[in-house]
DNA sequence: CATATATATACTCAGATTGAGTATAAGTAA
DNA sequence: TTACTTATACTCAATCTGAGTATATATATG
């Protein structure tokens, strides 16, 4: 009786995992090769709520069950549901809506957590998250692949007289002055979904003006739109750093303010003053010392700290604004 | 072949579409008395892939089929899908997953928009949304119903040494000496619903210690999880007013700086430092005179301000930080 | 008309926050 | 011993923020 004459519709519950190691961000990608071409793709599976009591307990299975890990920190980010965005596993099955999710993965070598078994049927690795976003990475100045092809493509795609894509261009990639804003992932990664010039596109059967040699400098391209949200995942992340102490999630249970100071900044994708970072950090008291010094590479030796988990309790949004 | 062994899904699209009047913050409801017992609701409906090529489409269609009204500007929330949670429209249908979105409705008389069609069929009107959540309401200072109903019952619920539950109320609620945060307002309701407190959690089949007269201190109920849903909207827009021009969405064409001022009093539940306000606003540029002036009900009269809409392309973030 | 009252608008001021810098301390490598 | 590297402490001006006073221009009242 339910709705039997309505097409069936699936849920596909999908999971960023972010993870670090050596100051580098790490997300979670399988590559199962049974399924398809070999394209990376995020854990995922189908939500069923009689396995399932609720989302978040079936992506746990699913991550446990394809990457043999467990996750931490676990927040919904978006549910996407467009006809036409190619979100379908294969094009005989029902709609499939897909809800994303980020999840944090602890400890300093994340890779190590991945099961044998796992690894093997799945392919479960975790990727530098800077293959998939490369304009994203601000830490040593502005990347160059910006003005040398991204932008010159995009105002090409922009040139019909359109002011709208004009205009989300100007704030997305912080045109005539306006200063980038590191939140906005997501905005360019559509902006370039929509111009054709990442590989997603193509395989979507959007109209692309795909040069090969195009989707090289747009980064590495995802199975379905599980890059969309990975660059959903990376926009909250890090709006959240600022307002919310979401790093220390990241971080081993020791650290040298130096050593969170670059996590920050691997995760912002760009440079942070050092001395004002310090000043943040102790003046929202969001670590205490241990007592014990790290061993250098070089250099005096730094001071160990560890996460407050008081702060929690203490005030409402303690975060890292920088 | 597509997951036929498994439960159908099936998506319910529900918009909590919210209009001003009088510097009331209003919320659109439905009563359609013969699907129930006459209990307040969202507009909603089951999203069908086949009929609307995104969820938004879907929404609209919505809010325009059961009220007759174009709503502006949409942007999605949350999607809820526990089981066990009441979210079933009757307990023969699918499992059903509820994305919940916020709606904003132009205009200064919001309830002249709904066609009078609409009116018969669904029983659509703008309810004050305080009406739902009474302490969220701070204009007036902290409301009695706070400290004379809700936290003494919270805390029985909470004084059976369960720590979590203490932590939780103490943040939601501003416990110790914390500052109220306007934006709680999901978590808020959550502890009362975990708590039994409001009339949803018994309906749900949860543990209540429903005294019947103790519900009507918590607000009208509405049907489902359409209040949640509400909770999560009033969060979303308090939080967003702070860093985006949304409030311009309820204003119309032309209004004073207080008229402005009581509207964001009125959605954030708090009273705001006038000459501040006014300085934020003018610092800001997010207004322009008219060169006319209002006429008054007593006092000086105003100048006129209108919306600039530049601002939107000027700055990334230009909110009302209050 | 004079006065009280209400509202709008302009200006002040101290304290906190922020962005950017210099100075010094304490290690390692040549 | 000297050069170099990293950590940590302190300074300073510009800006932002919270809270206040002062003045302008209308209506209502006796």
């Amino acid at each position: 009786m339910a709705r039997s004459d309505a097409t069936n519709i699936a849920i596909g519950l999908s999971a960023a995992v972010v993870g670090l190691k050596d100051q580098t961000p790490l997300i979670l990608t399988i590559r199962a090769d049974g399924a398809g071409d070999g394209q990376d793709m995020l854990p995922f599976g189908p939500f069923d709520p009689l396995r399932h009591r609720t989302f978040e307990l079936g992506l746990r299975a699913f991550v446990e069950a394809q990457a043999g890990l467990q996750i931490g920190h676990v927040e919904q980010l978006y549910t996407f549901g467009d006809r036409g965005r190619h979100a379908q596993p294969d094009d005989k099955a029902d709609h499939v809506v897909s809800v994303g999710y980020l999840a944090l993965s602890r400890g300093a070598a994340p890779e190590d957590a991945i099961s044998a078994e796992a690894l093997k049927l799945s392919g479960a690795s975790f990727q530098p998250w800077y293959v998939y976003f490369p304009w994203e990475d601000w830490r040593a100045g502005r990347p160059d692949v910006l003005d040398q092809h991204l932008l010159p493509a995009l105002f090409e795609w922009a040139s019909d007289g359109d002011v709208t894509k004009a205009e989300r261009l100007k704030l997305a990639f912080a045109l005539d002055g306006l200063v980038w804003d590191d939140e906005r992932v997501l905005d360019r990664y559509e902006l370039l979904y929509e111009a054709g010039l990442v590989n997603e596109a193509a395989a979507d059967g959007r109209d692309s003006r795909l040069v090969t040699a195009m989707f090289a400098r747009t980064g590495r391209a995802m199975r379905y739109d599980h890059r969309r949200i990975l660059a959903t995942a990376i926009s909250r992340l890090r709006a959240k750093l600022k307002y919310r102490p979401l790093v220390f999630e990241l971080m081993g249970d020791e650290f040298t303010l130096t050593e969170l100071q670059k996590t920050v900044e691997a995760l912002a994708g760009r440079h942070l003053h050092k001395q004002n970072f310090r000043r943040l950090v102790e003046a929202n008291a969001l670590v205490e010392p241990t007592g014990t010094t790290s061993v250098q590479t070089g250099g005096r030796p730094a001071q160990l700290f560890r996460f407050r988990r008081e702060v929690l309790l203490e005030r409402p949004a303690p975060g890292l604004r920088v």
